[in-house]
DNA sequence: TTGTATGCGTTATCAT
DNA sequence: ATGATAACGCATACAA
């Protein structure tokens, strides 16, 4: 399908230089005279010539390339990780390389391909990443990295926001802004984020004398919506509300939105995680808690440097990244529902 | 960095057959006995054997390699087409490899290492790609595919929603619904699509008898909420608009939402691009034009099909798919606005 | 400074 | 069915 690229031999066969010398050239080796360098450079221009980085890769034993495994891109916060990423990792002269998974083997027809192209390392920023996946990264015998998936795994480099403080500081805020009948609304019962943000959100609502109401669906619009049918259905409705993301937030103020029937408290104190760009938008301003995604990435890349120059690591890392309350008026004066204020 | 890889060579030496055996044993080659393969599986099991793809693609000049390469991810709209186009490929047994480029110069920086790991095709998903832009794709001597740059250009396979069409569309459903004053809040004066919605709009608008008002600036939120306010500080504001894509349509929401000197007329119609999930949200209720990505994604994999089955192709290419208005609130009653209807 | 020779881990073409 | 052998395009140790 491709008429060949001219090879650094043809280009010193054109130059009348020995192969090595178009090498060197390319690879900025000083050991290379003047003269050499410009009739190289000549002739790779003439035969426009594109060093193939693949022998390199087998020689060397380094790729540059970092698998970056996503599922669910839905959620902004999970975009703006994907590309906040790859700039980075562009910065530091790597390339990207995606993989999509949905369920976990999804995973088996991707990981072969990963180890095949030798990628250097693996970041998972899985929203759901059971232990049995997780296994099959890090059979790879290649570093793994995780987002929010907090796994106590030998050869797993875990980031974590720390969600258990957030969700404490989540119940801490929505109670001294006078809520008193509390309810989580949150992602899948097993996922590790959500475990932990409910977790820290109920203990601390308990050690306060509240016992919150806590449910689960997905991490996403539609759980947040079918979470709020439910809860507000109830004859003491919540009056303050922390959600597991900022979707489940929005669909739930959808719900609210469009149902007459369901009439909440007033105010209703809402507070949602990520602080995705919508959390801000007008008929919303959803208090949420921040993610400091350039912190987490920050640390995921000098995991990434450290592995690159050799230094002696511990085989596993976890680290904990303190999330940041954004108040908004959701919180504040209460989440704003037309005709009800 | 990483303990080296078993090789077929030392999966043939614990096998004690010939690395020859081994490679066809890999590739499902029929021409291999029973007791064979179980030998050398067993011994691949013992050394945790992965396959090398990379001495493949020096030989069969073929990396099933397709780079994509995006900016502006804070668009759901690309998000979506991101994360399709990458389970698509996976489908086809293609990896996406993944190349941010906010400006043209970045594209310099990425270009070589594009062509260095030996890409099959270049897939731009670019909102904004000049003409100098698309020539050191071309350059690449490689297929590019671009999404919504209708260019005309050899090597290059356009797949663009019919931009012209949709404004057309656009203007005659927002003065069916009643629309008189029309404006179009659109993306970067230059920018492809934005040129031909904006065209398609302002001819059909023309057509009719109205003079539409054309505003330029940038294809997001923030451009959304800056146009809003300088139209609608008119003496005379729209009461029917147009928006290049939908983040503009929100921006420009927030700006009536939230300033109390701007009073649009009522009922205010709005129509969106894109038709992103947020439009649908309760608060906003928007009209929009969906673009098919599913369509422009399956002509983008067929145009890779004939590529990798070395069909004759012409030179270039530009298909154009509908694009398919949804009608909401914001379209039909008018757009919501708290404490004015 | 430059060139020669070898090797990286496969695939593919021959023989056998 | 199996094995030997020659590429693929580059990096590198070594010789000159």
């Amino acid at each position: 399908m491709r008429k060949h690229y001219a090879s650094s031999t043809d280009v010193a066969r054109l130059a009348g230089v020995s192969q090595s010398t178009v090498s060197r050239t390319f690879r900025g080796d000083t050991r290379v005279s003047p003269e050499a360098r410009s009739k190289v450079m000549e002739a790779a221009q003439e035969l426009d010539y594109r060093p193939n980085l693949l022998p390199r890769i087998m020689l060397t034993q380094q790729s540059r390339l970092v698998a970056l495994v996503i599922g669910g891109m839905h959620n902004p916060f999970y975009a703006r990780v994907l590309e906040r990423f790859t700039i980075r990792l562009q910065e530091m002269k790597c390339q990207v390389m995606l993989a999509h998974v949905d369920s976990d083997d999804a995973l088996d027809s991707v990981v072969p391909r990963l180890s095949g192209y030798r990628v250097d390392a693996v970041v998972s920023a899985l929203s759901v990443l059971t232990e049995a996946a997780a296994n099959q990264l890090i059979e790879l015998r290649v570093p793994v990295i995780s987002f929010n998936t907090h796994m106590r795994k030998k050869g797993l480099y875990t980031i974590s926001c720390d969600n258990q403080q957030a969700g404490r500081e989540a119940a801490r805020h929505l109670i001294s802004q006078g809520g008193r009948r509390l309810a989580y609304l949150g992602g899948p019962e097993h996922n590790p984020a959500n475990i932990d943000r409910r977790r820290g959100f109920a203990e601390e609502a308990r050690a306060r004398g509240f016992e919150p109401v806590l449910s689960n669906d997905e991490f996403s619009f539609a759980g947040g919506a079918r979470q709020a049918a439910r809860i507000f259905a109830s004859a003491t409705p919540p009056d303050a509300v922390f959600c597991g993301n900022d979707l489940i937030a929005i669909g739930a103020v959808d719900a609210l939105w469009r149902s007459s029937e369901i009439t909440p408290p007033q105010p209703l104190r809402m507070v949602g995680f990520d602080d995705i760009p919508q959390t801000a938008w007008a008929p919303y301003e959803l208090s949420s808690i921040l993610q400091d995604e350039e912190a987490m990435i920050d640390r995921a890349l000098s995991i990434l440097d450290d592995l690159y120059a050799d230094v002696d690591m511990p085989d596993r890392v976890e680290l904990l990244v303190p999330g940041k309350m954004i108040t908004r008026r959701s919180s504040l004066n209460g989440l704003q529902l037309p005709g009800r204020n």
